[in-house]
DNA sequence: TGCGCCCTGCGACACTTGTCACAGAGACCG
DNA sequence: CGGTCTCTGTGACAAGTGTCGCAGGGCGCA
């Protein structure tokens, strides 16, 4: 599922928060950070149900959201189509990238300390 | 910069290309996999050019196209754009869910010999 | 009981993106 | 010379995205 960049945020908050989240809980969380009104966060919520991302249900008269992708699918699509329209097409392309463009010296030790760790655990 | 999926799509004929590409050249080179009339690829260059990425020139009345931006650049900046909306906004961030939830053993051998190669290199 | 606050339902509007179509001008071919 | 091809210039339009505003209904407090 791809999301924009407004999903995105209020996408971070929900699952932040963790269950039970409501609009002004999103806000609450990411008000500060984006200056958005209250307005825009619950239209983005709505957008978010349409598309099948969140759960909405009504509880006292306020509507609770729940998250229906974890952020780990929703990063994995993320990548998916990132290496897609940018890359060939295969994650492999993105790391050469990153490793010969993007990464110093510390960067390669900390990610081999990351393979080691893959590795082990 | 940031692109669209449809700008990257003739970014990528472009930096094919080489230099002195003509919509003609764009659209024989993508037409297949988007199945795109020529029409549409010159309007993703118009709107290419307006975004600075292309510079265009007119050579026996036509109209021929040149890169601005690499390719390298671009995948840097989409890169940077999704670790800032998916991610924690740092590169390694991105690194831990590859490593963690996207490669397998082979994947991560692979990756290791890259690694080796920018020692190396 | 009345005022204010917060929530919902609904609408709105400009900008971006995807995807063309059409008309007019050179160029080439019979 | 007239038809055909291929470009350019320009317009268009629906869907997606960013960003709200407003009206109406409960609930709590003076």
């Amino acid at each position: 599922m791809i999301f924009s960049d407004g999903e995105w945020k209020v996408l971070r908050g929900i699952w932040a928060q963790g269950a039970s989240t409501t609009a002004r809980d999103v806000l609450d969380l990411i008000g500060d950070e984006t200056g958005w009104s209250y307005s825009t966060v619950r239209t983005l919520l709505a957008r978010l149900v349409e598309k099948g991302a969140l759960a909405v249900a009504r509880q006292d008269q306020v509507l609770i959201y729940e998250p229906l992708v974890s952020e780990g699918d929703a990063r994995s699509d993320a990548v998916q189509h990132l290496v897609d329209k940018a890359f060939d097409g295969t994650v492999g392309s993105l790391l050469l990238h990153l490793v010969s463009d993007e990464l110093d010296a510390d960067d390669r030790a900390q990610l081999r300390r990351l393979l080691d760790d893959a590795e082990a655990g």
